[in-house]
DNA sequence: ACGCGCTTTGACCGATCGGTTAATACCCTG
DNA sequence: CAGGGTATTAACCGATCGGTCAAAGCGCGT
């Protein structure tokens, strides 16, 4: 018997070969599938290997979970690292950041999905989860915080809250919603771009109320509430 | 044997107060532990019962289920409904309508994550959840109808569910953000207000850009994009 | 006291789950 | 060819699940 060592990715050739088909079929099974469907044997079967070996590689099915929510969570930061990272007014970036997710949303709608369902079962994932979205929102805060007040209502935490709400139930409210609620496929390329305009007009409608609401350029810090 | 019927609701006292204990079992469970704790013996044990009487009452476990949602469902529409129903401007009653909804989930917290968990894993009821999402669709746009385009990225649809996505989500993720990453306990008196003062400061925004962006009083009906 | 119908019980079923293990096949090196 | 580490396999384990069933308990009218 071997350590599994799972982790280290630069091992001999036919073993990662063998390793990435268990987690590539892991993958496709959470897309196509969904979580409640990841089972050892469904994953052995679907890359053509014996259920041992899920273990073998791998260790378990959580470990296993867990490198396909960890590869989804890096795309997606590097995803939105190069919408933001353009030059160009904040305003022009934050629109780029927004397109840059929706992007990566039309691309991976599984990740919806799968994040949600952690946080909204309190899933054994919950830890890595919680993580990775205290990572993003430290992120864009740093990077609001030219526009809002620190603390209060109007602090970058709520609007990062408020947005990434609005895209990711999108993506997962919608398409329950169906045809016959939502009016159209609501995966349709025209419903998705609609969706784009609705959020890009949202986000601008926040920067002109916030513009009107906050008296000089720079943010004062107030604490109290708002209304 | 005898029908199961657990649907009339006027039937013998002692025959409904066993079938309620059940129920009630059920609800603690799932709003105590989640959906997935929710088993035939876990609710048989907590209502200190047979484990067959609740088959013998509510036929299934997925029925039980479907009976603590359509509960909460039909609270829920009962406040939208109290709180949307007084007189005053349309701005007012959306006010209202939100702190109404913003009151009915902090009291029943485990409902956002109930459904949202259905959403998001696909789960067996989700023809239940779409029914009912689908009616509180239905009637939000048509409040909406005098303020916003009947078609396009600014229909009321759009806003409905950027709304609600910003309030329900607030309660499935911020908790699990945590005091460590959202700044105090999310769940906190204080927090809660900020909260919704963000969310209303939001709804007053979005009418403020509505009224600018949409030249006369009423609703123009463009079906294209902005932006 | 009897019987009848509703209620309650514990035992049981088959399926599925994650995970283990001991034996075997494979392959490369000496 | 021998040996040893790696890869692979089938069989097996205990736990849990939803659900069923036949028998037993029980209350009540006759």
């Amino acid at each position: 018997m071997v350590p599994p060592s799972p982790s280290t990715s630069d091992d001999k050739s036919p073993r990662r070969a063998r390793a990435r088909a268990i987690l590539e079929a892991a993958e496709a099974i959470l897309v196509e599938e969904g979580y409640e469907a990841l089972s050892a044997r469904a994953v052995a079967e679907r890359a053509g290997v014996n259920k041992a070996l899920v273990f073998y590689y791998w260790g378990s099915t959580a470990e296993l979970f867990e490198r396909v929510l960890e590869r989804y969570y890096a795309r997606h930061k590097d995803a939105l690292r190069e919408a933001f990272g353009q030059d160009g007014s904040l305003e022009e970036r934050l629109h780029r950041g927004l397109d840059g997710y929706l992007d990566f949303m039309e691309a991976n709608q599984a990740y919806a999905r799968l994040v949600q369902q952690q946080v909204s079962t309190g899933g054994p994932h919950l830890a890595l989860v919680q993580r990775h979205l205290g990572e993003l929102l430290g992120a864009t805060s740093e990077l609001l915080a030219a526009l809002t007040p620190q603390g209060g209502p109007l602090s970058a935490k709520h609007f990062h809250l408020s947005l990434s709400a609005a895209v990711i139930n999108y993506f997962t409210y919608a398409p329950v919603l169906g045809e016959e609620h939502w009016g159209r496929d609501p995966m349709s390329a025209e419903a998705l771009a609609e969706r784009r305009a609705h959020l890009h007009w949202m986000v601008d409608a926040w920067l002109r109320a916030l513009d009107a609401t906050l008296p000089q350029g720079t943010r004062p810090a107030p604490t109290g509430g708002q209304r």
